[in-house]
DNA sequence: ATATCATCTGAGCGTATGTTCATATGTTGA
DNA sequence: TCAACATATGAACATACGCTCAGATGATAT
């Protein structure tokens, strides 16, 4: 499907430059993710890459909160608070119960507690600020 | 040091919900990383939140690999390919060296590694396209 | 029903982001 | 030195993003 204009190549001798290449190229090809696989992945990833969906999801990795809460863990309005959370939901991430005039939201995938505690765990290791 | 306006409620009775929302609240403050981890950690899934450097990234993970290889294995020009590691080279989550006239690139942090298998076993497990 | 509180939503705005294009830098071989 | 190739870089452009603001929706209590 794809035609590399540059299979032939005037490296005269360098044979296993180009076998190395070919067969990195293949392993390559096959470590990317199929496009599902790889957009809900790309998905979870740009959810947690966003200062106020990350403190966001810090907070409800360890508790339930209301969205005012929320607001407020998060320092910013509570409206900016539901525009976040309304991604959050369709990413099917968090969800929510009513209680009263409250709305609780709280993680609906492990895997973001996951993520989350994985990625907190390397940062604390070496990669620090810099 | 953050006021809350909202410390005295007129809710009467509902002694319950304001401890539990107070408990909650001193919880997810406690959750939230410290501004320097935050940035390290939204940075880290930032750069994975993105489809071309994703599949950079996910190549990478398998094997080493020079600009114009990423180029098709992304699928996207090498100049493109080039900006976004330079991004990755400024994380320090891609280094190169040089063969010949190629940068030959690798990762450069195995927290990537963890974080990649890691989201990839929790797309493949359940969470699918949907 | 009305008032109040909590949340949600769409529009608008400024900024950030990813790509392309043209060009610069650097490396190799003639 | 020069030509060819691989990579890097800056400017420009279109799009995506996150926030604010105003107003809508929904729930509770009077």
């Amino acid at each position: 499907m794809n035609i590399r204009s540059d299979d032939i190549r005037d490296d005269d001798g360098l044979c296993e430059v180009i076998e190395h290449d070919e067969a990195a190229l293949a392993v390559a090809r096959a470590a990317v993710p199929a496009d599902g696989h790889l957009k809900r992945a790309r998905d979870l990833f740009d959810a947690l890459g966003d200062d106020t969906r990350l403190r966001i999801v810090a907070a409800l990795a360890r508790t339930e909160l209301c969205v005012c809460d929320l607001a407020q863990v998060a320092g910013v309005s509570e409206s900016a608070v539901s525009h976040q959370l309304r991604l959050l939901r369709n990413l099917d991430l968090v969800t929510f119960r009513r209680q009263g005039k409250r709305a609780v939201y709280r993680l609906a995938d492990e895997c973001v507690r996951d993520l989350l505690s994985s990625a907190l765990g390397h940062v604390a290791e070496g990669g620090g600020v810099r």
